[in-house]
DNA sequence: CTGTTAGCGCGTTCAT
DNA sequence: ATGAACGCGCTAACAG
């Protein structure tokens, strides 16, 4: 059989022992370049591929590790696990994925399923920051862990996240420069850091700039797509906001569909300004100025991240890293 | 130490044997009631998980399976992938995720580096089918693998899949009994039978209902959305089509901004009808008339079909599963 | 019903 | 430079 090759095979038809096979396949100094070269090329003959599960068994190590993550069908994650994987692969690593939908019961339930020793570190961003604290400062000991995009800020561990506030601060001061008075604010996100540093953003822009924040210009998120379009709607009807600032993409279609049909003509009455991930952004420009997150590149140093403690070298003193968002203005009017 | 919990440590605590231990654990009808209870009940309170690698390794099993995909920042697949996921964890299995991004290469490359044992099936769907059957008919002798939505055809294998052909026919049709004489085309997946059938749908269509094709209405997808709407915008001042059927997601925004630069005033001009599994087709539905493949249950059938081959158990004479999708016309003129 | 024994495939001693 | 022997944690055969 073909597929009934190990090192036992290998070292029979060698007429060598076990052990000399082994070492040579891993490059030990010990073997003789002659010897290496018998075993390399035989194995490369018969195709021979180590068994995963008695590796990991010797070594306690996997090669595979895990990213816990709300959903999949979102372009920032999407995005983000695009960077992961470049990062494992280039590391020889596998990657599980898990989808939490926001539901902090599986989450905890798929991490500590984790826990035996199935992966060698954990990639995750959580679904709430409320209750379970304890459970992931207790976790961060007992498994290499890094946090990215949504995190736990009080927490001591591998945090990689974004400018969230300066950037909504930056986003709702240029819509005040553009003329804006009445800015409507879309709020997700409110039970984790991120949402609300951009929440705080957006509140603090409004100070400096004299202009006093009013709740009643504030729009939480619902989980119903229709239930957000007639939010949107009553919003336009009940208080003329001359601009809306969304702090989630998932916003974006309602309130784009909710200026049509109000025959608000966008761009030209009201400006929508939403952080999104979308591809397409590129060519919704014209009409949507966007705030974009350097989702890949985040995916990319949380992994890095992950790796650099794996391998035990390099750790900054610093376990924060932040990157820099993006506001991309409208390119028909620069604004 | 906490970390060291195994069926070694509570066979000391008990003082009985491992084999026991183990027994119990798997719950072995030859191991007492009160003998399981104990076992279980000091597993529980030493908070012990088995170690999978051990395990593996002697039972040459993972409880893991793997899923190949082109791209996992698209609808399609990310709702594919919450099928997958939901069979996955009612099995008790967990879920290697490998992104191909079309490169036939790396889908060959992460393929064979699962044939060591490292899970027990795969879930694939493939980027291409025009070079590589012979590699995928002798895969398919190697391991479980279950194809869905990008197949090869002539494969004995199992495979789930869409009606491509009959929904792109129907469509096609319904656009001709709204008026329209000149549908252009959008093609793309033009290697995969998907994207073929879809495209035979609609000449076929066009010839049922004595409209002639015209080979200059068909546009195939670039990469470059760019590109993709100032090919659209040509095709519109050459041609003058009264609908654009386009057979992928991604066409869809730029033949949306498309229309609009050209002010063709969609819905109440040209028709847009495309393939699409964008979550806010609900809200779009009002301008755009979409084909909503069914990912979710393709993912779940998928994963369902690879377990009852995992299990050996039921496996239906037909391999293949064709699921049907949904033509969901606009709300507004019914067309 | 319980225990003893023997590996699964690999990597790591410690001999030679 | 090479090999014999042991054990990672678990399961399966066989004994009792």
């Amino acid at each position: 059989m073909s597929g009934e090759v190990n090192i036992k095979r290998l070292a029979q038809e060698l007429n060598i022992s076990i052990a000399t096979v082994s070492k040579a396949l891993n490059d030990s100094y010990e073997i003789s370049l002659k010897t290496k070269n018998r075993v390399l090329s035989l194995a490369k003959e018969l195709n021979y591929t180590p068994n995963p599960a008695a590796s990991n068994l010797r070594s306690n190590k996997t090669k595979t590790i895990a990213v816990i993550i709300p959903c999949i069908a979102n372009n920032f994650f999407s995005l983000a696990i695009k960077g992961i994987e470049e990062i494992a692969r280039k590391y020889g690593h596998h990657v599980l994925i898990y989808q939490t939908h926001e539901d902090t019961e599986m989450e905890m339930s798929f991490t500590n399923s984790l826990l035996n020793g199935r992966v060698d570190g954990i990639l995750t961003s959580v679904s709430s920051n409320e209750y379970n604290s304890d459970y992931y400062r207790d976790l961060v000991k007992k498994i290499p862990l890094v946090f990215f995009d949504r995190v736990y800020e009080s927490l001591d561990a591998f945090k990689i996240t974004t400018d969230d506030y300066q950037i909504s601060f930056t986003a709702t001061e240029h819509l005040i420069k553009c003329g804006c008075l009445k800015i409507a604010y879309l709020y997700g996100l409110g039970n984790l850091p991120a949402g609300r540093a951009r929440f705080s953003g957006y509140k603090d822009a409004l100070n400096a700039h004299g202009i006093s924040y009013d709740e009643n210009l504030v729009l939480n998120y619902s989980e119903d797509e229709d239930v957000n379009l007639d939010n949107i709607k009553k919003l336009f009807q009940d208080q003329y906001p001359d601009a809306l600032f969304s702090s989630i993409e998932e916003f974006i279609i309602p309130a784009y569909l909710a200026c049509n049909y109000l025959q608000l003509q966008i761009p030209k009455d009201v400006k929508i300004l939403s952080f999104s991930n979308m591809s397409s952004a590129k060519l919704l420009n014209p009409s949507l100025t966007t705030i974009t997150q350097p989702a890949f590149e985040i995916g990319n140093e949380a992994a890095k991240c992950l790796f650099k403690i794996l391998n035990k070298r390099g750790i900054d003193d610093d376990q924060n890293i932040v990157l820099k968002s993006s506001l991309i203005k409208r390119a028909s009017t620069g604004c």
